[in-house]
DNA sequence: GAGTGGTCTAGACCACTGG
DNA sequence: CAGTGGTCTAGACCACTCC
């Protein structure tokens, strides 16, 4: 229970990494009180400054609170990780329990249209990436997918089986391409005979049309995508913090 | 330009607010370098922990982001705030520029199903309030919302008026009842007839259904809501973070 | 009054970027 | 090389809670 001071991790992700364990294995119960700040710091022989450093990163991703004078406090266990992150319809579907596939419907290079060209800030015709896949849960039609790359940043992507392997993992492995944010609209529609073939589903059925813009650190964006999700089938869950 | 030691506000905060009033004013352009944290630590009379705590919020709220060795930056305009806010219809129509009103459909006491019961870790029985409204925005039916909550946390919130006030204000004013998170989840589907009628659509219409649960800072379940929106006028935005 | 979290200081060393 | 953000220390005072 030491904590490693020549380790190239931090101590402060040392000792957070410590405590979710604990919390994990259930060694703390839900509004179970902590250690105080400075008993943590004597336990690890860290500074209480480092101690805090790793409850605060607790606090925000919603695993801890505080009350002043008082102490700090484990939350309900499931809550935690929940919180909104950004992944790829493969990792979302894992998350889930399910298993995802995919079938390309459409790769290739196209000239940006006017509408294009002012999403992605660049001159009309300039080179953008279209995938488009149906993609499959549990090797059910769930949702078709639209998306559009800067072909600038991921020369080459095309070589690439999309059936195989995702998306977001390619833009990270293969071109050190993150993505940190994304922005993202959401609204109910009927789906369109195209979709209703597609999608394997009734007319009139409805869906869930998902608009995508993906960020990388430098805040230029790198994915526009647009998708529609079986209404039936499928639920977007998020949480919300004041 | 000076930071007021003896303010009830932290200096960080003090910083912070000093900061973003900056960059809001225009006097920083997006991807435009900051001073460094030293500098600003000399120029503010604080040291460079308190100026780093000023900068690690504002980070996390997406304002600014850095590069190692090189500096801190101003993030493009239009972000910011815009992350996960946790607010209510009202609020919600407001930030769109819209104006909101309601009409009450049902407001009273119910005893707990057994669902309800569940939802809330109550036993079966124990008082709801139910409250079930017709949203209108600019004189529009925009959506149906039904809201549960404990009576034991709003005992006599039955006698407000809530075709004029909205439902979160008299959680925080009359009841210091104050929410912090909120877990949502969001599906398409199609509009029962009762909807068709209430909504003011034709069938078949797609609506877009949300059931939130909100929660205080003890973690416990103070709210309920079902809602149906039409799917032609609302949008739902949100922000993913990595 | 003893203990808590919230805030703040004045230093320090590191890995990394740039010229 | 000097400058940057990332990490870390060993103190300090405050308002608050509980006894």
């Amino acid at each position: 229970m030491k904590l490693r001071r020549e380790a190239p991790t931090p101590l402060y992700m040392q000792l957070k990494n410590v405590l979710v364990a604990d919390i994990d294995s259930g060694q703390y119960k839900p509004h179970e009180r902590l250690m105080s700040e400075r008993e943590l710091g004597e336990k690890f022989k860290v500074s209480r400054m480092t101690v805090r450093q790793a409850l605060t990163e607790m606090i925000r991703e919603g695993i801890l609170y505080t009350q002043v004078g008082k102490g700090t406090y484990v939350n309900d266990s499931k809550i935690k990780q929940e919180l909104q992150t950004l992944t790829g319809f493969t990792q979302d579907m894992r998350a889930r329990g399910n298993v995802a596939s995919g079938k390309v419907l459409e790769a290739r290079i196209i000239p940006a249209t006017l509408t294009l060209a002012a999403i992605f800030s660049v001159p009309m015709n300039t080179e953008i990436v279209l995938l488009s896949r149906l993609r499959l849960s549990d090797a059910m039609p769930l949702a078709i997918e639209d998306a559009y790359i800067r072909h600038q940043v991921c020369p080459g992507i095309l070589e690439y089986d999309f059936s195989k392997e995702s998306l977001y993992n390619i833009l990270v492995t293969r071109y050190n391409s993150i993505l940190v944010r994304a922005e993202q609209t959401i609204e109910a529609s009927l789906a369109t005979p195209k979709e209703v073939e597609l999608l394997q589903i009734t007319s009139p059925s409805p869906v869930l049309r998902l608009e995508r813009l993906s960020y990388n650190e430098q805040n230029m964006l790198v994915e526009y995508v647009i998708s529609a999700y079986r209404g039936d089938r499928y639920k977007f869950h998020t949480t919300l913090q004041s």
